[in-house]
RNA sequence: CGGGCUGUAGCGCAGCUUGGCUAGCGCGCGUGCUUUGGGUGCACGAGGUCGCGGGUUCGAGUCCCGCCAGCCCGACCA
């Protein structure tokens, strides 16, 4: 490939519209072009990229014996309709008519979809299967941002597991767990996989693999001794148990009101009435399925909503407002509390069991009680792990201080269970000659939001720095005087040379300075980069420079092709 | 969907407050000379419905109203 016949359309200046550093460098280093929020297109280097990358997942695949597919972007509604989806889903589904009328939809996912087409399975024999593709998702998501990281349109990798039971789907999980984690791995990005909420999709358990990263919107809690690591929306902690000396000293024969005027927060009641956050209940108003409900968290705690939707299965969980709450408990937020209510279901955080000596709202504005047991003063229908763990507290598996990190979410694998197959009625013969219904997985990855979660990792002030097994190319050969007709040709059967031996080379052969074209490939982030000059000409010499460390090593013209694919491969099986 | 901000040449911006002759600057682009291993220097040149629509005015990039688009924060995110 030639430097000057190619698309690279590079900025000199950072795009105004650009935030995070992917976004910055994908559009300054001619690798994509914005065509409408969250859509965009891929020049000629991004494309590169992409299929590198799509290389490496679709390796790794087939390696655990999955089989490659494509199914179509848009579906009849009738699908989604027969998984119930169609209803399930709202503004975030693309939807259209065609000519006759009929509705249609752009595939946001693909289960209605291979299920259709795993009604072909038969008997437990054509099992396990693993079904794949890479293929166009669509969603409207509600706020596309920061480049490929979060758009209406990019390609994914899912797979989709059939198995005859529970055990034999985990084993499919298993193989992806570990294909997802070797993928990661050789395109140099270091996923942590997380413990993760299975959220709307249903099903019994869920990983997602976090890159870590200032940009990304996933706060994975994470022990850095034992490697626990849980996605915010599941993550648990330790607590030290309370202090039943101190508990058993604020204790009450019963609940004690008292005037506290003025009083609107847990601090305000910490400073003025002697009652620290950890002695404190945070009473929480939620509807959920369409039904007031009290949310109890310690003072210093505070509510993970997901866990609240996992723990009750409702998903349509929403703050209550003022006046909601107001005209069931008759006080505002500030003075709530479930003491004495039994009218409204009750929800409490596990770290409220067993407590007495509490403060909580007596549910009259400026109005709290005190010396509240939990156990005796509160009908408490539900005890959930409610509360978010936070930075600081204890690994619930080896006891160290977690860390809370924020991270681009690249991949997630789900084990779903039967909600497809019993939709769509799927049965095969089992060993017993009965019908039984397999069990799915599904797997995703997302291939642009891969590319630039790698950017996010992988670059410095002068541009991109790429992994070799993604980069667009793995050498540049830089003809630093083009108008010399001797280091010219030289450049071109350096190029040649490298091309011959396997190595994924560009020539930079424009009629630009040297600079430019020193920068440019820094720019764009090609991993080796080979310098032809007049300086190293009359030595016998090229320069090959590391894009990731810039050191520079003096290579005689006949070894460059043997030094720089060695390097290359060095580089490959490094990550 | 709520809050904030921004739309002027391919990119980055000034001009708007206080309306006024032909709308400017830097980068990039073209031509020529120059320079030649870290975005050279000089000269000449091309490139604009000032986001769109309406209004006020003798006159609107500038003031007013409406709309659209984009960015950031939040909500949302199967």
């Amino acid at each position: 490939m030639r430097w000057s016949t190619m698309h690279i359309p590079t900025l000199r200046e950072d795009p105004a519209e650009a935030g995070a550093p992917s976004h910055r460098l994908l559009l300054r280093a001619g690798y994509i072009r914005q065509l409408y929020a969250g859509h965009y297109s891929l020049l000629p280097l991004a494309v590169r990229v992409r299929l590198k990358v799509i290389g490496v997942i679709r390796e790794e695949m087939n390696r655990i014996g999955a089989q490659e597919i494509l199914m179509p972007v848009m579906h009849p509604a009738e699908v989604w309709q027969r998984s119930g989806r169609w209803y399930a889903i709202g503004d975030e589904m693309f939807r259209l008519k065609d000519r006759k009328g009929a509705d249609l939809v752009l595939g946001m996912t693909h289960e209605e979809t291979v299920t259709t087409l795993a009604s072909e399975l038969n008997s437990y024999r054509e099992l396990p299967k693993s079904l794949y593709q890479f293929q166009t998702k669509l969603r409207d998501e509600a706020r596309p941002k920061a480049g490929l990281m979060r758009t209406r349109e990019f390609t994914m990798k899912d797979s989709y597991s059939f198995d005859l039971d529970a055990a034999g789907l985990d084993k499919s999980f298993d193989l992806h767990y570990e294909a997802y984690s070797r993928s990661f791995a050789r395109m140099g990005i270091p996923a942590i996989p997380a413990e993760a909420s299975n959220g709307a999709m249903g099903g019994s358990g869920s990983i997602e693999f976090v890159c870590p990263a200032e940009s990304g919107e996933d706060d994975v809690v994470h022990c850095p001794n034992c490697g626990y690591a849980g996605n915010a929306e599941k993550a648990t902690s330790t607590l030290p148990p309370a202090d039943a000396a101190a508990d058993a000293a604020a204790a009450a024969d019963a609940p004690e009101r008292f005037d506290t005027p003025g009083v609107r927060t847990i601090e305000d009641l910490a400073r003025d009435y002697d009652a620290p956050g950890d002695r404190q209940l945070k009473t929480l108003v939620y509807v959920l399925g369409g039904e007031l409900t009290l949310v109890l968290v310690r003072g210093d705690h505070a509510l993970e909503e997901q866990k609240l939707i996992d723990a009750t299965g409702k998903a349509d969980a929403r703050p209550a407002t003022a006046e909601e709450i107001f005209a069931a408990l008759g006080a505002h937020p500030g003075s709530l509390g479930a003491v004495g209510v039994t009218d409204l279901p009750v929800i409490a955080d596990e770290a409220l069991r067993g407590r007495s000596g509490m403060v909580t709202g007596a549910n009259t504005d400026d109005v709290h009680v005190r010396g509240v047991d939990v156990a005796r003063d509160i009908a408490v229908g539900t005890w959930a792990d409610l509360r978010a763990a936070q930075a600081g507290e204890s690994c619930v598996r080896c006891g160290s201080p977690l860390e809370v990190v924020k991270g681009i979410e690249v991949g997630h694998i789900f084990k779903l269970g039967t909600k497809y197959t019993d939709a769509f009625e799927l049965s095969v013969s089992g060993p017993d000659g009965k019908p039984a219904r397999p069990v799915m997985g599904c797997y995703g990855i997302g291939v642009e939001r891969a590319m630039a979660a790698c950017i996010e990792v992988h670059h410095d002030d002068k541009g991109i720095a790429w992994p070799a097994s993604i980069a667009p190319f793995e050498a540049v050969v830089v003809v630093a005087q083009q108008n010399n007709a001797e280091v010219a040709e030289k450049g071109e059967q350096v190029y040649r040379g490298l091309a011959d031996a396997g190595v994924d080379v560009i020539i930079d052969d424009r009629e630009v300075r040297a600079g430019v074209k020193f920068s440019d490939a820094e720019l764009v982030g090609i991993p080796f980069r080979v310098t032809i000059g007049k300086r190293g000409l009359a030595a016998g010499t090229a320069e090959v420079t590391d894009r990731a460390t810039g050191e520079t090593a003096e290579v005689p013209f006949d070894q460059v092709p043997k030094h720089v694919r060695e390097a290359v491969a060095a580089a490959i099986s490094l990550s």
